[in-house]
DNA sequence: GGTCACTATGACAACGTTGTCTCCTCCGGG
DNA sequence: CCCGGAGGAGACAACGTTGTCATAGTGACC
């Protein structure tokens, strides 16, 4: 900026004015001292501004379990596009599950002074996350709740997105429902879990332990868990798949198998509707969750001081036909 | 940092020297430091820092066209891999295929003073980064060229791959393959179509322009072109999607159609073997593509001055049963 | 002609850190 | 008893900006 100043002829606070569209500058000093910016490739650093003006940096954080799974992706974009909205930029993280590198990301953003955080929590403890938003920044959690701390969050009807999962396939005959979960440690696959037993409930199944299986989704532990659940004279005629990752090893399982069970999955996903059969899918607007909860954190950058809000967005059931074929 | 120095009764310097982990700190002092640093919540300010130290920010710029399509968020995933590992932190934006905005991410970027830009390019036009990267930042062009500047790229072999697509139609029997590209600014959509082109005369299959249609895809731009190049008696008996999306469109098209063409796409895409038939694409590795561009990137951020480099990755065609169609 | 308001500009401090230099104290060796 | 050196700690400036205040010049008005 002196460089720029100096070239112009100026002082460096005349620079400041120009490149801050500030008025009370005369228009052939301005055009000066653009010259100058042009001739030197000046760029103001935007670092050092935001210390001065003690501002808000104009980021926010986003941690997420993987950016490159399509359910984050989307809801990345969508909060992008709010983040965007409010010329905010988007600083990205992918928690991998893993608790402790979640709070290294949420320690790390809070060190560049992000202006909020949107996180889907890895862990269940969040008391690190106390003295960040005492100090002043705003901390949504999406798709799953704080663990031990009150904070704003958005989520979706996980319980009665699976109950009607269940409710559907029972509509159609079903009597023995498989439920294949991710580790229950995870909110949304305790929650799913719930939904489940409580579904069977409601439908006067009653509730067999032995046809749940939960873990972290691999295509073998899918695997193994599909053939346990179809063989036997008791095997299971119909599944429900707890996320989209353990639908898409499901599906690669099925494809193999002799005896296809009919089938709903919990989340949607791209060309569920071209599968043989269609997938009937418990749907929910990602984009939704991550507008809503981005919608949220720039209340909350803007000074809203409402209490903490919890928001659930509704799901419905999309009935493609795997959950209506015939026991 | 005043507010702790005061509490634990020392200078700032010390409580820089703490946080810092210097030397020459009395581990009492240390203790009294970390107590008052714990009481207060204090984090250090990473902005205020980079300032003082003139050192990089710890942060690099990734601008795909949409974080939330699948192949650009395994982009993403694997940048911010190779990010991790160097110790930084990954700043995602969309383009949109704008270069208006490409280049508006790019700029803020460099205020930002990011260590360096990934870039999928929108526009042609790069001459607006010369001064940035005269400057220092460097810059890595992704999946496509720069425009009109010399820079380090990495691509995949978009012409190589396609000439395979038709070559393998080609040995199936088909002589009347049509090709479905996205629009032909975009760099990988035009280098396919020629590609396209070169795979027909090495095939002798006499090129028919009536067998092309290029052009932003969307559910009815690609319904439209299907209903054309399947009627008729000159139809044609096999297509090429020009990438991911182009495919996802063409499979519902075809999906209500009487005829099914034999069918090749050019990107692999999750679920595509469990359609019926199971699709056969022109795969390459998106991750490596990522880790690939980040590589680069960070020899630069360290020093590297060689000349701009190229590298072009490879493709292979996955035979999946799509293209075994007889025409 | 003197005062006033207004325009255009600059000097200087401050944001929160850290690098450099200096200072003080304590200890061992001559 | 003095001196040198090491260990521990602080004062101060500087990073690149911008907010505040001060200053000089220019008309306009009484």
């Amino acid at each position: 900026m002196s460089d720029v100043a100096r070239l112009a002829g100026v002082s460096i606070k005349t620079v400041s004015r120009v490149v801050n569209d500030e008025p009370a500058v005369h228009p052939d000093t301005a055009e000066r001292v653009m010259a100058a910016i042009e001739q030197l490739g000046f760029r103001r650093n935007l670092g050092a501004r935001n210390l001065r003006r003690g501002s808000t940096t104009g980021t926010i954080g986003l941690i997420v379990e993987d950016v490159g799974n399509p359910f984050y992706s989307e809801l990345n974009r969508a909060v992008e596009r709010i983040a965007t909205s409010f010329g905010r930029q988007v600083l990205t993280g992918s928690s991998e599950e893993n608790s402790d590198r979640e709070r290294e990301l949420v320690l790390e953003f809070c060190a560049r002074r992000v202006d909020g955080i949107l996180v889907v929590p890895a862990g269940l403890q969040h008391g690190y996350l106390v003295p960040e938003m005492r100090a002043g920044t705003p901390v949504v959690f999406i798709d799953r709740p704080a663990g031990d701390i009150v904070a704003d969050t958005v989520l979706v009807d996980n319980l009665g997105g699976t109950i009607e999962a269940v409710t559907h396939l029972a509509q159609h005959g079903h009597r023995r429902i498989a439920f294949l979960g991710d580790s229950p440690d995870i909110f949304t696959a305790a929650e799913r879990l719930r939904g489940f037993r409580e579904g069977c409930v409601r439908n006067g199944i009653s509730y067999d332990e032995s046809l749940v299986s939960m873990g972290t989704p691999t295509p073998d532990s899918v695997g193994n868990a599909v053939k346990r659940l179809l063989d036997g004279p008791d095997a299971a005629t119909a599944v429900i798949a707890g996320n989209n990752r353990v639908a898409v090893h499901l599906l690669r399982a099925l494809a193999h198998a002799e005896r296809r069970p009919a089938m709903v999955g919990f989340d949607d996903f791209e060309l569920a509707d071209l599968l043989n059969p269609p997938v009937t899918v418990v749907a929910h607007d990602v984009s939704a969750l991550g507008h809503a909860a981005a919608e949220l954190l720039f209340a909350r950058v803007q000074g809203d001081q409402s209490p903490p809000r919890k928001v659930v967005l509704p799901v419905h059931l999309v009935a493609r036909g795997s959950g209506e074929v015939a026991p």
